[in-house]
DNA sequence: GTCCTGAAAGAAC
DNA sequence: TTCTGACAAATTCGG
DNA sequence: CCGAATTTGTCAGAAGTTCTTTCAGGAC
């Protein structure tokens, strides 16, 4: 099958953003596409070559893929940068040189779809010393060969940007329709997705053996299962009425997600977020989940750092677990709980389907059996009737150090992959009105990318420092802004665009653009970190770091009435962040509980 | 050759 | 993780 | 009661900090 047939679909797809019209330009190509291959067109119209779980990664992105481009079209790297920059596109970039250079090739063989596929599955197993120029020359030799349109969206590919405005649910609509002539089988497609998290699979099994196949798809201990998510709310007040006046609700950690698996010869697997293979990271907590009272199980939970009285520690803590190396030592040094929250399978029975209140006491049990329960625990779950008593609970957590309350309906299934009220999450900083917010000073910022082209995309943000007259970096915000803000504050900030950083400016970070310190943003975060990276603060709290924010957004308004020495001072910032470390005592905490 | 450092990539939130 | 924008589907409104 | 207008829901793609790993390239 000829890659000129995927890149020219491609490049339909780019022009029109109708959901529908999309399926339709997918379902053309997948009838042109021979049935041994309709797994590989689903991953790479994915923008993937495996499913995520086998984490293999192309281990290319911006700055590699613009070498390659470079080599092919004999281009200086920088010159392709400065491009990039203009153009927020570097597959847009690909495909300029190309067509400039395209006078001068005297053949360009044909690309077909098995041999791209076989060539970036090359570059991505490709590692150890000389790995990287090998990938370079790998990329540039299916460049030289490539079309401007092939060339186009093989290095938007390889840089994980297609922006075809097609994802997972889109590819499923457009196999239904194709195999079946009916897109309402998606709903099937999708189980069989959500249980197998393979869609390349899913499209090879309902090509090849069609829909019976799909349904008989089933939740297997050893196969990671895509994680229920959760939707957000404001208030508590909206939270209870979505769950007509009765619900669980559970502490929301900090945390990484896993999902432990159980096999009848007894091994044990655990699986993130995104369903990689984390089992070493946390040999501690296998031990206990290994004596559970079951042959074979599913099972989720939160793994959370903890200090030695037990506490929960912040998830900057956590990070220093996620680790191939030195695993023992960070066993010591950064000791960890899994918190349990729900259960998919046990023994062969599915319980997935079962509802929220029958799925936590089989938890319940199933925890109350474990031979040791080292390093394991129940989340703490509590129903809950009025928007009061989920206030009063968020207290606790707060105090305990989680992020919030996930609310939980009680009549609810296990819906794998799902986004929805079922759960519903619940964080201070979402209630309006309710959490500080930060007023800082504009003094950098970077380009846009993709449909950001031709404005900035993102702003480095600074406090005051009055005893040294300085402003000192603290985060970069590229978030909460709507097209027209960025088009408005883009332009407003050109009048204030130096050459140089400013000598008032303190910063380790790089900005494309500096600024004169003038244009003060109220900013809402969730959170201060200490920072690698950022200045405000350096040195302060601990030698080396600085203040950072986590999860900054804009929230919508510039400061026009504030100068830049109004804004907030890195001594507030100090302020807040000291009082945020506040933790309850295990004892206090079991009082509030009851 | 070996060791160190820094840039790039990827993945957790 | 957060956020906005564009459709599509569902629901309400007005003649 | 029907078609138009409005609301709601779903999906995709912009963007953040921080941590570890991998590899290139320079110093010795």
């Amino acid at each position: 099958m000829d890659f000129s047939i995927l890149a020219e679909a491609f490049d339909r797809m780019t022009k029109t953003s109708s959901r529908t019209e999309l399926t339709a330009i997918l379902v053309e190509v997948l009838k042109k596409t021979p049935k041994s291959l309709v797994s590989k067109v689903s991953y790479l119209t994915q923008g993937k070559l495996f499913p995520d779980f086998l984490g293999i990664e192309i281990g290319m992105a911006e700055k590699t893929v613009s070498k390659a481009i470079g080599k092919a079209y004999s281009f200086e790297a920088d010159r392709i940068q400065e491009l990039f920059r203009k153009t927020g596109d570097l597959g847009d970039v690909a495909a300029e040189l190309s067509s400039k250079k395209s006078q001068q090739r005297l053949s360009s063989g044909k690309l077909t779809v098995e041999s791209v596929y076989s060539t970036l599955e090359e570059i991505a197993k490709t590692s150890g010393s000389g790995s990287s120029v090998v990938r370079v020359n790998k990329l540039a030799m299916l460049l030289d060969s490539a079309s401007s349109l092939e060339a186009k969206f093989l290095v938007r590919f390889v840089t994980g940007k297609l922006r075809l405005g097609v994802a997972d649910f889109t590819v499923l609509d457009a196999l239904a329709v194709t195999f079946t002539d009916d897109k309402k089988n998606r709903d099937k497609l999708e189980n069989a997705y959500n249980l197998t998290s393979d869609l390349g699979y899913v499209a090879d099994l309902l090509a090849n053996k069609g829909l019976k196949a799909i349904g008989a798809v089933r939740v297997t201990a050893s196969k990671p299962v895509r994680p229920m998510l959760a939707e957000r709310m404001e208030t508590a007040e909206l939270i209870i009425s979505q769950m007509n006046h009765e619900a669980a609700a559970e502490y929301k950690l900090d945390g990484e997600r896993v999902q432990a698996h159980k096999v009848r010869s007894g091994e044990v697997t655990l699986f993130s977020r995104r369903l990689e293979q984390i089992t070493d990271q946390y040999r501690d907590v296998v031990e206990g989940l290994g004596s559970l009272p079951a042959k074979e199980f599913i099972v989720e939970g939160e793994v959370v750092a903890i200090d030695w009285e037990g506490k929960y520690l912040p998830f900057q803590e956590l990070m220093h677990r996620r680790r191939k190396y030195d695993l023992d030592a960070a066993m010591k040094n950064y000791p960890v709980v899994l918190n349990l929250f729900d259960v998919l399978l046990v023994d062969s029975h599915e319980v997935i389907e079962e509802p929220y209140e029958k799925r936590r006491a089989v938890l319940e049990k199933l925890f109350e059996g474990a031979k040791t329960k080292n390093n394991m625990m129940l989340v703490p779950a509590k129903k809950v009737k009025d928007a009061s008593e989920i206030d009063a609970l968020m207290e606790v957590s707060l105090a305990s150090g989680c992020e919030g309350l996930v609310v939980k309906n009680l009549e609810s299934s296990y819906k794998a992959g799902a986004r929805g009220y079922a759960w519903i999450k619940y964080k201070p900083e979402y209630r309006p009105g309710v959490r500080d917010t930060i007023d800082l000073v504009v003094v950098g910022a970077n380009h846009g990318m993709g449909r950001r082209a031709g404005v900035y995309g993102a702003f480095l943000l600074a406090a005051y420092d009055d005893e040294a007259d300085v402003f000192r970096t603290t985060t970069k915000v590229g978030t909460g802004f709507s097209d027209a803000d960025l088009e408005k504050i883009s332009r407003e900030l050109d009048a204030h665009k130096t050459k140089e950083k400013s000598p008032r400016v303190d910063a380790k970070v790089e900005a494309e653009v500096w600024f004169e310190p003038k244009v003060v943003m109220e900013i809402i975060a969730s959170e201060i970190t200490l920072s690698p990276i950022y200045t405000a603060g350096l040195d302060q709290i601990r030698q080396g770091a600085g203040f950072a924010l986590r999860f900054p957004k804009f929230t919508g308004k510039i400061r026009d009435d504030k100068a830049p020495e109004d804004s907030t001072t890195v001594k507030e910032l100090m302020e807040m962040y000291q009082k945020q470390v506040r933790q309850l005592k295990k004892e206090e905490l079991e009082t509030a509980e009851s």
